[in-house]
DNA sequence: GACATATATATGCGCTTTGCATATAGGTGT
DNA sequence: ACACCTATATGCAAAGCGCATATATATGTC
């Protein structure tokens, strides 16, 4: 962890940016700068456009997307990604991964926020 | 990513264990050890304790916890780790950034999976 | 005593990931 | 010619991470 996470907003990295790019491209293809876009529109700070050029072809070695040149536009060629099967799968696993994780969270948060200790508190309140 | 993590169940790493271990100090203090067996406990496979151990360092170095020296038990002396109030924020950041994750994540996928496609849907379904 | 085992923390090594800057290239506008 | 926008890619240094290993205290057992 950096400093900067300790303080200011989290942004998405690692798994959990691969799951973001995958939804985003559920149902519909799209090329790396419009993701990048789009993430940011989500509400997600500035993105870093090089590390996410770079996990999607990581992500397309690991098999979860699929790319093709699309030359139709004027511009630049465009990098058009698709999910796969085996993406659709992590999204999934994912999904159900995030809600454990956050409901364990969540579990614990209240239950030493609100509650009188229970009867097998071994350590007891944070004494400082 | 790892090739594991494609199809197998993901674990908690970098601010997803950090903010884990956080809970798990919400209210009362424990030692890494401790902290390792709990996580395991909950579900999560064996995790790495020198992954721990380093991660808890880092932490304290960030702010997120302070830690003394228990030798007041038989055996080695524990680490005893205690939540500071930016770890308590870094906490509340967390869960609250985690929540907009999942939503923009579900409605995605609902949205793409279940209905027909917006008026301006750019892209098309995905056509392979 | 000698030895294995459980508890408890820490570190070295190598691979991967990541942020930042930079490169490359096509197209538009002045 | 020049600046600017779109679009993708890469080099480099730093950070993160899994795995093995080291260290130290106590218990049990031969």
């Amino acid at each position: 962890m950096n400093e900067k996470t300790t303080a200011g907003a989290p942004r998405p990295s690692g798994d959990m940016l691969t799951a973001h790019l995958l939804a985003l491209l559920k149902g519909w293809s799209a090329y790396g700068y419009e993701l990048a876009h789009r993430l940011e529109e989500a509400g997600f700070g500035e993105m870093n456009k090089g590390s996410i050029y770079r996990l999607l072809r990581q992500m397309e070695r690991s098999g979860l997307v699929s790319s093709d040149w699309d030359t139709s536009a004027d511009g630049p060629a465009r990098r058009v990604y698709s999910l796969t099967d085996a993406g659709n799968l992590f999204l999934n696993n994912w999904l159900a991964f995030l809600d454990a994780h956050r409901r364990g969270l969540e579990q614990l948060a209240a239950l030493a926020g609100g509650l009188t200790p229970p009867t097998a508190n071994r350590k007891g309140p944070k004494k400082s």
